[in-house]
RNA sequence: GGGCGAAUAGCUCAGCUGGUUAGAGCGCCUGUCUUACACACAGGAUGUCGGGGGUUCGAAUCCCUCUUCGCCCACCA
């Protein structure tokens, strides 16, 4: 069905071009397209009232997914987070932004391509630096961003005017002046240490990027003999054996006993026959193994540090590739048959050689983490080398502040707690990678000049030296990935430039969505970036959500083959089924569970509930149609029905749930107060109340209790049409953020639609001023306790339901004549006559006593067994003396009566008499009908 | 090793500051093609709220402890 072209008065629905069931096909890809034609989506920054405006801004910026990416469920369930915020912010009327971008990716870009590289059986070295970077930027520019177009079919509506890109030239250049601010400031600096290294990516990785794995290893425990002593030996233990080739002391605690004589004397390292010292520092553990750890300064970070302690040399044995090999200041320590040998080859062949030799004294199991690269899963090997590296102390203490002093807020907060820890025990930033994929360090050398002038960051690509005229070169290597992104909320808003409209319109930004996993990776820098360049948190809520799960609580990955496709699903079932179910299905940071086996049954929420809201809109286009209908403003209060009554009060309850849901939209006071600090983003409990008012207040209730006035013409049929239009397009509102497509489609075929006007930019709905309680809307409620209470009693005794019965009614005067009023309405969907008498009837009848007193009894004469009927009530009046005997205690106990709120105990006794009126009832019918219990 | 979180219906989970008879979706059972919807309608069943102890008039909710899972951090070679 194509949601265009046709006019008004063609609106009425006829089945074949309103069916039955919901094409999401037929209509998403359309309705997506004149949103984005009718720029419903594009930010007008000039309206944000920082810069004068009209309107309070409000912007999201999405997390940039690699430009390499494809959409799978963990982006969908992102992007439909972040465009339910956008949207509802959207329809609350202010100025919205949901800028979006993708990231280039360093590492996980240049492997892509490299391995398109190696099929053609080339290397990026046979390409050379230039050749490379061009080829990886025509593959970026050939397939990037295949992403951008995918979240379109879920319904992103982000302002795609300003789609980002980490590596843009205005992109690049925030990156250059972040860096050359931060050299300048003394946070940047050149560090000779040992960092991770990947020897397949051949680059240093941060501390974040080396994800550590349990790993089943073995300690293996080799005797060290003593120098001159033969007959002594201490024993080491370590797991990675083949560095001991650069060992160049062992340690033991000082406070060790049992080493003490031996501090300051040697031992010989085995297979190299080198004397090695003995040296004392408390970073050996005598817990430990032996208590005694063999030191290999250039293999190992805290060896390093040891090392430095004790003016070690530093023998590199292994090369960037992890082959053995005397690299540096290693002569003679890397026999023949151990060299050229990869890393883990000559661990075994150094052990099986220790064996030989007897020098091998344990070996046993180990599980201890082992560092993998987290883009290509190779074990890391720490290495000596030069890096860049950012100071960070002094920017995390702003961004710890930030978050303590309530300038933002992290949500769920367990995730506070993290956070903190690891931004008070932070350390520096391994920023520079041996890659050819990224923004080029911004650092040239001069051959020619002293210290510290030969080293120069720029701005500007230097050529020749500014202090003596000479050429100069840049530094090899690029930055991380993420020294770009954690520019992203000031970069992508024009920042450095001052003068930048959509800096100062939308910077600081409201929410961050995100997940967890990157919490260190990029908010926290994010967090940091924004104080240290623009004086303030880039937002004042993280939202961290949960992963999407398989039915074994597997997290979806493209290894395991167990991911969903969000446009596989979108096909099946359409865009909003797959974001209502995400929604609907996730807790606050909480994962989400689907079945990659069995889409239908995943994702039945979501298909089913724009199925219904489909169907409530071919209910009321049927009835109502291309008729006029009288605006609802113009509906005088005296008018309603008690159902109308009902449902308008049923409405402002859902608006305000769905409001208190989603929460406040940015602190009152620009900080956190504890009470508002944890409100809202409780996307899951707005779908549900929204859900809920639209199939079990509107569809099962209002929608039946309303057909008669429909199909009869006259005024009030008039006053039916007016507010069940009114609550609909009130529905399609609240809804809109969460199932955008389906809301819209239906919105448009709205009796009182304006052409050209969208649900997506439309209002959203406010309750009506809370005036005293309407009493025709509690009415209501009366009757539907009584329909409710007669499909019960039918449903017991199988009374079948074509059958028509009678009941009689106990009642006051008033409850009479309300219930005489809406006699039709009772007995169309109770299938029930209603006569009313003073007292109840004589013989088996099963009674059910409502609010004031109103007691129903239906006679069952002819319908049931007595027997049975008197087994029945006894294990109801069994029940009931129970439970009344329990509430009477409770009113009974001086404490609760003393202590508890008032209106809690007002609340027992209220009940308790009820309780105790039922209870007579009951005992009565018993008596007339089975005698003396 | 340190820190944090979770355990509620067959499954996935709500249940916020302790207070009517603990809820939803999916699944299950019974009935129904009731003129919007069988992707529906009406009705129904199922819970010692992980075990134990404590605080309280009152505990799924607060405290302690145990068990089991999960997450984050950490240089124990």
């Amino acid at each position: 069905m194509s949601i265009s072209g046709a006019p008004q008065s063609e609106s009425l629905a006829t089945p074949d071009d309103f069916p039955a069931q919901y094409d999401p096909a037929a209509t998403e890809a359309a309705i997506y397209e004149r949103w984005e034609q009718a720029g419903c989506f594009t930010a007008d920054a000039s309206r944000s009232r920082r810069i004068g405006g009209d309107r309070d801004p409000y912007g999201i910026l999405m997390p940039p997914p690699n430009v390499t990416a494809i959409l799978h469920v963990g982006h969908g369930l992102n992007n439909t987070v972040q465009d339910v915020l956008v949207r509802w912010a959207r329809m609350k009327g202010l100025e919205t932004l949901w800028l979006p971008g993708t990231d280039h990716a360093g590492i996980a870009t240049q492997n892509v391509v490299e391995k398109q590289l190696a099929a053609e059986g080339l290397t990026r070295d046979d390409l050379g630096r230039e050749k490379f970077v061009e080829r990886t930027k025509a593959f970026v520019a050939e397939t990037g961003g295949v992403i951008l177009q995918q979240l379109r079919a879920i319904g992103a509506s982000a302002d795609w005017t300003r789609t980002a890109y980490t590596f843009s030239p205005e992109l690049s250049g925030a990156v250059r002046e972040a860096f050359v601010r931060l050299y300048e400031r003394g946070l940047i600096y050149r560090g000779h240490r040992v960092i991770h290294w990947c020897p397949r990516c051949l680059t240093s990785l941060s501390d974040e990027e080396a994800e550590p794995k349990e790993t089943a290893g073995t300690l293996y425990h080799i005797s060290y003999p003593v120098a001159d002593d033969p007959t002594r030996s201490i024993t080491v233990a370590t797991t990675r054996p083949e560095t001991m080739l650069g060992d160049v002391a062992v340690a033991v605690n000082p406070s060790d006993e049992r080493y003490m004589a031996l501090v300051g004397k040697h031992v010989v390292l085995p297979l190299l026959n080198l004397r090695i010292p003995v040296i004392a520092d408390d970073y050996a553990d005598p817990a430990f193994g032996t208590g005694v750890v063999k030191i290999t300064p250039a293999h190992d970070a805290n060896d390093f540090e040891v090392g430095r302690r004790h003016s070690l040399p530093t023998p590199v044995v292994i090369d960037e590739h992890g082959v053995m090999g005397e690299v540096e200041d290693a002569s003679g320590r890397v026999p023949d048959p151990i060299r050229g040998l990869d890393r883990f080859d000559a661990r075994q062949l150094i052990v099986a050689r220790l064996e030989d030799s007897g020098r091998l004294v344990k070996k046993e199991p180990h599980t201890h983490n082992v560092r993998h690269c987290y883009r290509c899963d190779t074990v890391v090997e720490p290495r000596l080398s030069d890096q860049w590296f950012v100071r960070m102390q002094t920017l995390a203490h702003p961004a710890l502040e930030g978050v303590r002093q309530g300038r933002i807020r992290i949500l769920p907060e367990k995730w506070v707690g993290v956070y903190e820890h690891w931004m008070t025990n932070i350390r520096d930033w391994n920023i520079s990678r041996q890659l050819w994929w990224g923004h080029r360090v911004p650092v040239w050398y001069c051959q020619t000049c002293e210290p510290p002038n030969n080293v120069m960051a720029s701005r500007e690509d230097l050529t020749v030296c500014p202090h003596c005229g000479s050429p100069v070169v840049q530094d090899d290597d690029v930055l991380d990935t993420w020294f770009s992104s954690w520019l992203w909320p000031m970069s992508t808003l024009g920042w450095p430039r001052d003068n930048s409209t959509d800096l100062r319109a939308f910077y600081p930004t409201d929410v961050l969505v995100t997940a967890p996993e990157i919490l260190f990776f990029w908010v926290a820098r994010m967090i940091m970036a924004g104080y240290a360049f623009m004086g303030d948190a880039p937002f004042h809520s993280v939202y961290l959500h949960g992963t999407a799960r398989d039915t074994q609580n597997r997290k979806m990955s493209k290894s395991l083959g167990n991911g969903i496709d969000p446009l596989d699903v979108v096909q099946r079932y359409g865009a909003d089924a797959l974001r209502y179910t995400l929604i609907a299905g996730m807790g606050l940071g909480a994962d989400v569970m689907l079945d990659p086996a069995d889409l239908d049954k995943s994702f039945a929420t979501g298909r089913n509930f724009a199925t219904k809201l489909w169907n409530i809109g071919r209910f009321l286009l049927m009835n109502v149609g291309g008729d006029s209908v009288r605006r609802f403003e113009d509906v005088a209060p005296s008018e309603l029905a008690r159902a109308d009554a009902w449902i308008l009060e049923r409405l402002d309850d859902a608006i305000r749930k769905c409001d208190r849901a989603i929460g406040p939209l940015r602190p009152a006071r620009g900080v956190w107060l504890e009470e508002e600090r944890v409100a809202g983003l409780r996307l899951n409990e707005y779908a549900e109340r929204a859900r809920q008012f639209v199939w079990n207040e509107v569809a099962d209730w209002y929608l039946e209790a309303i057909k008669t006035r429909l199909l009869t013409p006259g005024a009030d049929q008039q006053v039916a049409r007016a507010v069940l239009v009114h609550v609909f397009d009130q529905a399609l509102r609240l809804l809109h953020p969460i199932v955008p497509f389906v809301s819209e489609a239906l919105w448009q075929r709205l009796p009182a639609h304006v052409d050209g006007t969208f649900l997506a930019t439309s209002s959203w709905p406010a309750p009506r001023p809370s005036t005293v309680a309407d009493a025709r809307a509690s009415q209501f409620e009366l009757i539907k306790d009584i329909i409710d209470a007669m499909r019960r009693i039918r449903s017991e005794y199988a009374i079948p339901p074509g059958k028509m019965i009678e009941a009689f009614v106990v009642a006051t005067p008033d409850w009479r004549q309300i219930l005489d009023e809406e006699f039709s309405l009772i007995s169309r969907l109770a299938r029930t006559a209603l006569a009313f008498v003073e007292w109840a009837p004589a013989g088996p009848a099963a009674n059910v006593v409502l609010a004031g007193g109103t007691e129903l009894i239906v006679p069952l004469t002819g319908l049931i067994d007595v027997t049975k009927e008197c087994d029945r009530l006894k294990t109801e009046l069994g029940s009931l003396e129970k439970q009344l005997a329990a509430l009477e205690a409770r009113l009974d106990n001086p404490g609760f009566t003393a202590r508890a709120p008032a209106h809690v105990v007002e609340a027992e006794r209220i009940k308790r008499e009820e309780w105790r009126t039922r209870r007579g009832v009951l005992r009565t019918r018993y008596e007339g009908l089975c005698g003396k219990a």
